[in-house]
DNA sequence: ATTTTATAAATGCATATACATAATTTCGCA
DNA sequence: TGCGAAATTATGTATATGCATTTATAAAAT
């Protein structure tokens, strides 16, 4: 039986162009690349990626309300409340405050500031090969593409 | 007491700097808002992006192994494993084999081709709006962009 | 002062992700 | 024919992510 005029059908090579331009798709595959590569350079310290860009954002800001860090991170604020757990239990940042109005206030510890500084070098390593890789001109257009990206779509659904 | 002359003390410009150009950050900041979006768009089909691209990938080569999948979506096997699994439950994937030699074949139930068709005019939709707001040319550049990323990182830890 | 309201964080649940390792199947070869 | 090697998927464990909802706190209103 020949599958034509089958209600179902879906056209292969649309498909194919699809899995090409779908910027969802590829914006995530090179996000995991990403992470992946960032992950295993900076695996000797046991900092992940995403850890290290919440350390980074924390140092910056000294007191930050996890909301405030969910915002810089782009972020839902549900994930930074256990993600801040995890650099909690790490030694890395204590809060003060809690729960309501006022809120938590996270300050980096004297071994957060270690890590972050260790783990500082490691960054600019990887950056300034990625960066090499592929050029400053398109490394530049590329920031600029991502944060267009983050723009259009906004804070809407 | 003054924080001077720290030995962790770090220099916040710099950090500011690197929440800014870290490439790694800023692409999973992209990828989480395309995500968020996406799914939202796709929630009335109860579809995730993930799960989406996956059905466009295997809709557009029937009989693909689980290996392959994952190589065509640039994420780890045993996250496809997992990730097929559910699709299966949702009965819009059968797969015929199993472990070892000659693998798992997986090809899309008349009701996955179904989602799928129905998936895809919203996916043309929403990344018809955001080319729309970031314009052809940027949207362009950046998917050259994010795979020159992943070409630079390659199969290297 | 007590109630209401707004704000911030935490929890329950589900999916997504990867590394290290295990289990399973098949192929090739002795 | 049976054993070792290669190939492929699955499992254990941990982090990451977001939505819906709940809990806790502080401010405002009456």
């Amino acid at each position: 039986m020949l599958p034509l005029h089958r209600d179902d059908a879906v056209d292969d090579s649309r498909l194919a162009t699809i899995a090409q331009v779908c910027l969802a798709r590829r914006t995530q595959m090179a996000a995991r690349a990403l992470t992946r590569h960032y992950n295993s350079r900076l695996k000797w310290l046991k900092v992940t990626a995403t850890q290290f860009a919440a350390l980074v954002t924390i140092g910056g800001r000294e007191g930050i309300l996890v909301l405030e860090l969910a915002e810089q991170l782009g972020t839902d604020a549900t994930t930074l409340t256990r993600n801040v757990q995890l650099l909690e239990k790490r030694g890395w940042v204590v809060a003060e405050g809690g729960r309501g109005r006022g809120g938590k206030r996270l300050t980096l510890t004297a071994k957060g500031r270690a890590a972050l500084k260790k783990a500082l070098d490691d960054w600019e390593q990887v950056n300034a090969e990625l960066v090499g890789k592929i050029g400053a001109d398109q490394a530049r257009q590329g920031l600029q593409f991502l944060l267009a990206i983050e723009n259009a779509i906004g804070s809407e659904g």
